[in-house]
DNA sequence: CATCCGTATGGAATCGTTCCCATATGCGTA
DNA sequence: TACGCATATGGGAACGATTCCATACGGATG
């Protein structure tokens, strides 16, 4: 493996500019090599159509002799599409995000495509952007964490089919995976319930994307169900920043100094949520009881570990990939699909049964014992 | 802003097959819409070479009008180099190189690029294939967090111009941002020398990379500086799984209780360390005192919080967009630049004084007096 | 008046790949 | 013998943008 190039002049080091960088073999180049035509050598090189077996052989050979590698862009030119697939994503800086990247490029090359990564920040006029860089590269597919219908409709007018990741933009027909969010809340606020809690507050940066509408929903579902009253002022909105959410919180338990459990709709929130409580000197899980929506490291480091909901980030991230790679396969048949992420839930120790118990009134602060996280 | 197409067929739900999917306006559209040639078209579009005013414009509404966007692979085909960095990370997963990609993009972004991302996680094949994928696209630059020396050679020999970053390889002469791990090391292993501690654990995964290398060398220099023996057995190896470095620490914990402060190399594993030193009923900083190269999110999370070596990954990625934009400008002239970013250091709750103060000058081994936690 | 230069425009070649098509050979069958 | 068919190969026309070049005009300069 790893012949050098014929007529390789050696490393050059970035900083000795040469006269003429090399030109690239081209396959012009490896039919002279091979002593036969562009034509074949392509047909060799693709499988397509009829080439004897001694004349492949021979091109295999000179395309490896020579460092022969394919111009992707003449390519995508004359096909009229790459093999890329774009990755529009809302903030690699957030481990959701970054895991859901990670996975996605992971699945794609393996079955042979590349992926281009924007960041669009939440950003109406980013995501615009991105999704014209992917029009422009002509991509395959794309799989985008959707902030508005713009990009999605750019896309879609092009004839690029589009996977919406992790939430879906109203009024959009295409494939999307989506975690099952109004599940995952329902069953958090039924283990808080469950242990006895009755005034649940359930921070929330947004409600108007599938994720935040979900958990609302999840959350009011259980409550209800347990025939416990929706009190609006336990619905605490806020921005996306942790510094913002832990404001929010410190001020919701100012006010509200009767509520026993906090649920945070996502784990930037939950960054925000942890902070406040210890800052103020609220321990959990005796004086509070906190929750939160998805699963990041963080949360299974600190002491006592956070009871989360588990989005299960790696399925999601495959179930992308693999609807892009099916639709790019299948071409526009097939209605449009929706898969859903079952979440799971996952007990640790920043919950416990309030301290006043609902049963006993005089039960008194259970202190450590409460505290021991699971093993 | 945002004129529909003039022929928009309107939204297609991706489930309905178009017969033809509208092949997209050329710039023979453009030319024609605008009464003019493509020629000047183009020119108009790109301001190189001559276009009167009048015309300019009219081209450019017509673009707006017609939903123009160019291909770029056509444009790459006949520039024979392409608006897009290749970068290669080591794995999205960790925190580190996320924040690392999430600032190249950025930057790269506003700088006019678009970003390819390949993972490498680690591995010779997969940085191999990624190179060539680099190749193949025509990028004008690529950012690699290196694994060898083949894939940046197979870049520097098609004139790519290579930026290493975060560490370099031996032999390569290409530009670089590094982190002065040597000085990172030195300081945060001073400051626990200043507080007293004499045996001083180093958990490390790799010593072939600059950073490794250069981490046990600042760790040794520090020790050396202060007098201090150089106790090969506190030199702890690990493979860079946070499991493995939590069986390495509890392992070491159990050979060397007399050791008071120990040193995690990098983020991941650090995060062994700390599971390991919670597990093992260690606490910080009472029993034992625990600092860690590269600042990541979870350590100001969690108490108490970890005492660390802040890399300043922005200022790594902005440096490594500054120079890829730079050399694609300037072309390989110029020498090869290495910038170095100054860590600082963070203090938190987990570095303390150790139980047995070296204040009392009677300096016996303390022994097993230091190995019975109270707790 | 002849030249030259700055401005302006369109024609046409080019980048590297793919694929349609024409062509050719050998073989089985009508 | 004539024909169809499977196999095999190469010529050449795209794909879409850029840029070199030829051309042209008006005004300034010798």
């Amino acid at each position: 493996m790893g012949r050098r190039r014929e007529d390789g002049a050696g490393h050059r080091p970035n900083g000795t500019p040469s006269p003429q960088p090399r030109r690239r073999p081209t396959i012009q180049d490896l039919a002279r090599a091979a002593a036969t035509s562009p034509s074949t050598a392509s047909r060799a090189l693709s499988g397509n159509g009829y080439v004897a077996a001694d004349v492949r052989a021979r091109v295999l050979e000179a395309a490896e002799r020579i460092g022969y590698v394919p111009d992707i862009n003449a390519r995508t030119l004359r096909n009229r599409r790459s093999r890329a697939v774009g990755v529009l994503i809302s903030d690699l800086r957030n481990p959701f995000y970054a895991n859901l990247a990670a996975v996605i490029e992971q699945q794609l090359r393996s079955a042979g495509y590349h992926v281009i990564v924007v960041n669009n920040d939440g950003e109406q006029h980013a995501e615009v952007e991105g999704a014209r860089t992917f029009l422009a590269v002509r991509v395959s597919a794309a799989i985008i964490t959707p902030v508005s219908d713009r990009a999605v409709h750019m896309l879609m007018d092009d004839g690029v089919p589009v996977v919406q990741a992790d939430r879906m933009v109203d009024g959009l027909t295409t494939d999307g995976v989506l975690v099952d969010n109004v599940q995952g809340a329902r069953r958090i606020t039924d283990h808080l319930i469950g242990l006895g809690h009755t005034r649940i507050a359930l921070l929330i940066d947004e409600t108007g994307w599938t994720t935040g509408a979900g958990r609302l929903a999840g959350y009011r579902a259980a409550l209800r169900d347990a025939g416990l009253p929706m009190d609006p002022g336990l619905v605490v909105p806020t921005r996306f920043q942790p510094d913002t959410a832990r404001e929010a919180v410190t001020a919701l338990l100012d006010r509200r100094p009767d509520v026993t459990a906090l649920f945070a709709a996502n784990n930037r929130l939950a960054e925000g949520a942890f902070q406040a409580l210890q800052e103020g000197g609220h321990r959990m899980p005796d004086d509070i009881s906190l929750v939160a929506f998805d699963d990041v490291p963080w949360m299974s480091m600190v002491s006592p570990g956070i009871t989360t909901v588990d989005q299960h980030t790696d399925d999601l991230g495959r179930a992308c990939a693999q609807l892009v790679v099916d639709r790019i396969a299948g071409g526009a048949a097939g209605h449009m699909t929706v898969r859903y992420i079952e979440p799971s839930i996952v007990l640790r120790g920043s919950t416990a049964p309030p301290r006043t118990s609902p049963a006993t009134s005089v039960r008194p602060d259970p202190g450590p014992a409460a505290a021991a996280p699971s093993a």
